[in-house]
DNA sequence: TCTGGGGTCCTAGGACCC
DNA sequence: TCTGGGGTCCTAGGACCC
C-alpha cells in the first residue's frame, strides 16, 4: 500500500507504472447507454457458448467474472444484462486513453485495449514524481473519459502490475470496497509481497502450469526458491523456469517496448450450431478470409503464412498452415490457400470453431505479389494498363496456383482427391498442369 | 460451470544447407 | 559408405494474456 502520504519515491525508485482501466468494456457500454447505470452489466457472448469478456462491479458483486461462461453468469445473476461487444467503441476510448498516457511519456507499451506499462526513467530530468503522476493520470482519465482505473508503481513490470491490481476496488461479502487508486511497492515491501503470493498470480502461470507446480508441492512464490532452475526446467521448460526463478527473487527483466510490431492477424468464430461437412466449413471460411484480408489491408501489410484452425465438438483442435514465397492481402488468395488446407483436415466431428490467421508479414510496397483478381482496368492509357494488369494477374495466378498445388501435395490424397474446383469460391484457377504425376503419398520420389 | 476472440510466446521435430 | 553438428526455416500444438 501507500506507505505514507509523505513518502514520494523518485523515478529511479519507482520506474515502472502500470495502469489498468476498471471493467473497461462494461464501463464503455454504460457510458453509451446511461440507463444501464447501476445494473449488473456484462459484455460477452450471450448464447449457450458465450463467455463473459468484461463485468461491471455491480455484476461482480454476484460473483460474475470475465472468462466465465455466460450460462453460468446468468445462473448466479439472473438479472444480468449481457451485451455483445462494440469493439469499435472500445477502440475509440482506448485511443483517447493512450493519448492521455502519451502526454506523460511516449515510452509506454499497451497490452490489449485497457492496460499500459510506462517506463518513467526517461522523465528523470523533468523531476516527475511517480505517485503524483499516477494520481494525475487517474484524474485526467476520469475527467476526460469518465472511466476509472488503477495505477501500480514498482521497480519492474512484476511489481507494477501486482500493485495496480491492489489499487483497484474489490468485492468483499457482496459489498464493493474502494481501492486506494495508486499503489507503490517500495523495495522494502517487495519481499513481503512475494511472501504472500500464490504462484498462480505470476505472469505466465495459468491453470496448466499451476497444476504442474502444485504436483511438485509448489503453491507459493516463496516455494519456488526451494527448487533449482534446472529441476524446474524439466517440468515447465527452460524459458518458463528462468522467468519463475527470477520472479521469485523479485527480478523481472522484461522491458517496456513501445510500438510493438504486430505479428499476426486472424479471425475465429465459434458457431451457435456446429458446422457439418466440408461445404459448410468452406462457406464459413469465405467470410473469415474476407475479414482477415480487410484487416491486412487496413494495416498495410501482406502475409506469407496462412493458418486455419478447426475446433471440433469434442473440443480437440487441429491447425494447418502454409508459408508462401510471396505475401497476400486479398480474400481470394487467402481463401484459395485456406480451402486447400481445410480440405486436408479430417472432419471426424462437427466443427464448433473455425479460424483463419495470417502471419509472417512483409512490407507491403516491395513484396506484395500483384494478385489483382477481379481488378478492372480503368481510365487513362487503357491498353497499356490493361496489358500490365493482365501480366500481373497472370503472374499472380500462377504463383497462387503453385502454392495451392504445394498444399495439396504436402497433404497427399486427402487434399488432392476431394479438392473442389477453386472457381467455386471465386478463384479461376485451372489445374490442368501435369498434376496426378504423383501418387497418394505425395510426389514420386 | 465448462469454457470467446483478439493476440503473444514457447517447444519440439523435421527439412535443408553448409 | 556412413557419418556429425550447427543454423535457419517451417509446422503443429499448447499455454498464456487481456
Amino acid at each position: 500500500m501507500l506507505n505514507s502520504p509523505s513518502e514520494q519515491p523518485s523515478v529511479d525508485e519507482a520506474p515502472l507504472l502500470h495502469i489498468d482501466l476498471d471493467a473497461f468494456f462494461a464501463s464503455v457500454e454504460i457510458l453509451d447507454d446511461p440507463t444501464l447505470k447501476g445494473k449488473p452489466v456484462c459484455v460477452g457472448g450471450g448464447g449457450e457458448r458465450g463467455v463473459i469478456a468484461s463485468a461491471s462491479y455491480e455484476a461482480r458483486r454476484f460473483g460474475v467474472r470475465s472468462a466465465m461462461p455466460s450460462v453460468v453468469a446468468k445462473r448466479i445473476c439472473p438479472s444480468l444484462v449481457i451485451i455483445p461487444g462494440h469493439f469499435d467503441r472500445y477502440e475509440v476510448y482506448s485511443r483517447k486513453f493512450h493519448d492521455i498516457v502519451r502526454d506523460l511519456t511516449p515510452d509506454f507499451e499497451s497490452l490489449g485495449l485497457d492496460e499500459v506499462f510506462c517506463d518513467l526513467r526517461s522523465l528523470r530530468r523533468l523531476n516527475v514524481r511517480p505517485i503524483e503522476a499516477g494520481f494525475a493520470l487517474r484524474r485526467r482519465i476520469w475527467d476526460e473519459l469518465e472511466l476509472l482505473c488503477g495505477v501500480g508503481l514498482g521497480r519492474n513490470k512484476l511489481f507494477a502490475k501486482l500493485a495496480s491490481k491492489k489499487s483497484k476496488p474489490y468485492v468483499k461479502d457482496g459489498r464493493l470496497v474502494d481501492g486506494p487508486g495508486v499503489v507503490w511497492v517500495s523495495p522494502q515491501l517487495e519481499a513481503r509481497w512475494l511472501e504472500e503470493l500464490p504462484v498462480r498470480a505470476l505472469w505466465g502461470v495459468g491453470p496448466a502450469t499451476a497444476a504442474k507446480l502444485e504436483k511438485l508441492g509448489l503453491h507459493w512464490v516463496r516455494d519456488l526458491a526451494r527448487v533449482g532452475e534446472a529441476t524446474l526446467s524439466t517440468h515447465v521448460g527452460a524459458s518458463m523456469a528462468a522467468s519463475l526463478c527470477a520472479y521469485a527473487q523479485g527480478e523481472d527483466r522484461r522491458e517496456v517496448v513501445a510500438d510493438r510490431e504486430m505479428k499476426s492477424v486472424g479471425h475465429d468464430q465459434t458457431f451457435a450450431k456446429s458446422l457439418e461437412g466440408i461445404n459448410q466449413v468452406l462457406d464459413a471460411a469465405k467470410g473469415h478470409a474476407a475479414v482477415v484480408a480487410r484487416a491486412l489491408r487496413g494495416q498495410g501489410r501482406v502475409a506469407r503464412t496462412i493458418t486455419v484452425v478447426v475446433r471440433f465438438d469434442d473440443l480437440t483442435s487441429v491447425s494447418r498452415s502454409q508459408t508462401l514465397s510471396f505475401g497476400v492481402d486479398d480474400e481470394v488468395a487467402i481463401m484459395a490457400i485456406a480451402e486447400a488446407l481445410l480440405q486436408s483436415v479430417e472432419l471426424h466431428h462437427a466443427v464448433r470453431l473455425l479460424g483463419i490467421h495470417a502471419s509472417s508479414f512483409l512490407e507491403r510496397e516491395r513484396n506484395q505479389m500483384q494478385l489483382t483478381f477481379g481488378f478492372e482496368a480503368v481510365s487513362g492509357n487503357a491498353r497499356e494498363q490493361a496489358e500490365i494488369v493482365s501480366r500481373e494477374r497472370q503472374i499472380g495466378h500462377e504463383a497462387l496456383r503453385d502454392a495451392v498445388d504445394e498444399v495439396r501435395q504436402r497433404f497427399g490424397r486427402a487434399a488432392l482427391g476431394t479438392a473442389s474446383e477453386l472457381g467455386e469460391h471465386g478463384v479461376d484457377i485451372k489445374t490442368q498442369r501435369g498434376r496426378h504425376a504423383f501418387g497418394p503419398e505425395g510426389p514420386a520420389s
